[in-house]
RNA sequence: GGAGAGGUGGCUGAGUGGUCGAAAGCAGCGGUUUGCUAAACCGUCGUAGGGGCAAUAACCUCUACCGAGGGUUCGAAUCCCUCCCUCUCCGCCA
């Protein structure tokens, strides 16, 4: 969400950046809505003013026994004034939020202008082996290997569900205690384990709710909701906050499954485990000074990177352009693994700095008392996948996989597994 | 699931219809004093929005906020309704 006053005295800057985006449209009717909302907001403080005024009379005519039958009149007709004017407030309230709720953030002045097409690759890491065989696919190499399958997670559930078994099973695990591994002992993040369902006003603090409900599953009856990510509980987790400025940056990590419902992207990437209704992933958050958040974005991203370094998987990283930013983010690095099997790079992480987008909506301050007589101002957030297992464990196999159909493990996750190598047969060696 | 007790400022905690944005204490901030540590004393001390005003400074002023939302009333922290949350006991359960 955009700062009110912010936007009323630059308006016209905020429609240019909007523009950019491709969201230009978003701000409608706003001007004309506000400039009515505030028109009927005095109006009614001014009646209350008086109101209160004549309150104050009637009280003190009681006190001295006196009749207070006028002022009493008087307020009576003004709570009706009032009254009909707090409909009309009411209705331009929702009006106004509607509006604001809906206009996504601006991006950042280093973000490359453009779509998709125009996203700029910033860093490539890791070698690109060379097979002089013909690389499968996961979707082939997995079931044959017996550590996934897809026909009973259909039967038990449903379509883009899977199940893992055996080496498969152990092999998301170990990723999973690697990757959390890595970022709290090296990285300096503080592991939480946050629950895995949320509720509306969390979802609205990081900006998936109002917009973005038919992304979500939401629970029957209740107000609650499967975490489409850990950003949403850990974010949250600091909402309605004032925090101490010596405590700042905060670094959370949580490994979490992530529920999405894929609405929309029925036709895209229905083979194999690359967009599933549930995956794993490893989340990094950051709460942080408005005037470190690039840096700390670009460590974020390099703290996710490390966990592709470190098994030995090539990637590059892509800045987004601003007609690929997702709605609350200023600036997004996607970091995109090589899958030899489907022969291409595929984000693996997304990492963002929210600025003040979601701090504002959530409600996570803090205070400097050296600055502005100690008053509180809104922290700039940022997440980034530090990595999503399932996209991690494709590209182990797809990347690790050697003629003979076995898959060789990393050296660094060895430890984890106990083993060196995935045999046909789904048993570790 | 059943019974009960509660939710008030950064914290503790008073307040059952008007003079309450809210006592008191603690913490914080500014100062005075004592040779240090520490203490004592004085003062100050919520947030947000609007207007004065051109200003994201100061000041003045108005409005709102006592878990959330409705209602009663000339007037609500206080009375009524709904919901959320916390605690205690019982039941159930990993």
């Amino acid at each position: 969400m955009l700062d009110l006053s912010f936007l009323r005295k630059n308006f016209d800057h905020v429609q240019e950046r909007l523009q950019v985006r491709g969201a230009a449209a978003s701000l409608g009717r706003f001007q004309e809505v506000d400039q009515q909302r505030r028109a009927a907001v005095t109006e009614i403080e001014n009646l209350k003013a008086r109101r209160n005024a004549l309150s104050a009379e009637v009280a003190k005519a009681k006190r001295a026994g006196e009749d207070a039958d006028e002022p009493m009149q008087k307020s009576r007709e003004i709570g009706r004034q009032i009254k009909n004017l707090e409909d009309n407030v009411k209705a331009l309230d929702e009006a106004l939020a509607e509006i604001l709720h809906g206009v996504p953030n601006l991006p950042h002045e280093s973000v490359p202008v453009g779509s998709e097409a125009d996203n700029e690759e910033t860093r490539r890491a890791g070698k690109q082996r060379d097979f002089d065989f013909k690389p499968q696919a996961h979707w082939d190499l997995a079931p044959e290997l017996g550590i996934l399958d897809f026909e009973q997670a259909a039967k038990i559930t449903g379509a883009r569900f899977a199940v893992y078994w055996n080496a498969g099973a152990k092999l998301e695990r170990a990723l999973m205690n690697f990757m959390l591994d890595v970022h709290t002992r090296e990285h300096g993040y503080t592991e939480v384990l946050p629950p895995f369902v949320v509720n509306s006003a969390s979802l609205f603090g990081t900006g998936q709710l109002p917009k973005f409900a038919e992304d979500l599953f939401k629970l029957e009856n209740t107000d609650y909701w499967l975490v489409p990510t850990a950003e949403v509980p850990l974010t949250n987790l600091l909402g309605d906050n004032t925090i101490d400025i010596n405590r700042l940056p905060i670094k959370l990590t949580a490994f979490t499954p992530c529920f999405r419902s894929e609405a929309g992207s029925y036709g895209r990437d229905v083979r194999g485990i690359i967009r599933q209704h549930q995956f794993q992933k490893v989340e990094l958050v950051k709460f942080v000074l408005p005037e470190n958040s690039y840096d700390e974005l670009e460590s974020l991203t390099r703290d996710a990177e490390d966990i592709l370094d470190r098994l030995d998987l090539p990637y590059r990283t892509v800045v987004l352009a601003t007609g690929d930013l997702g709605f609350s983010s200023a600036k997004t690095y996607d970091i995109e693994v090589w899958l030899p099997g489907m022969n291409e790079f595929k984000e693996i992480s997304s990492c963002s700095n929210f600025e003040s987008f979601q701090s504002r909506r959530a409600k996570i301050r803090y205070r400097d008392p050296a600055v502005k007589k100690g008053k509180s101002q809104l922290v700039h957030t940022l997440n980034g996948s530090g990595l999503a297992i399932g996209r991690t464990w494709v590209a182990i196999i797809e990347n690790h996989q050697q003629k003979d159909g076995t898959v060789v493990i990393p050296q660094a996750l060895r430890p984890y597994l106990d083993a060196e190598r995935i045999l046909p047969g789904g048993n570790l060696e």
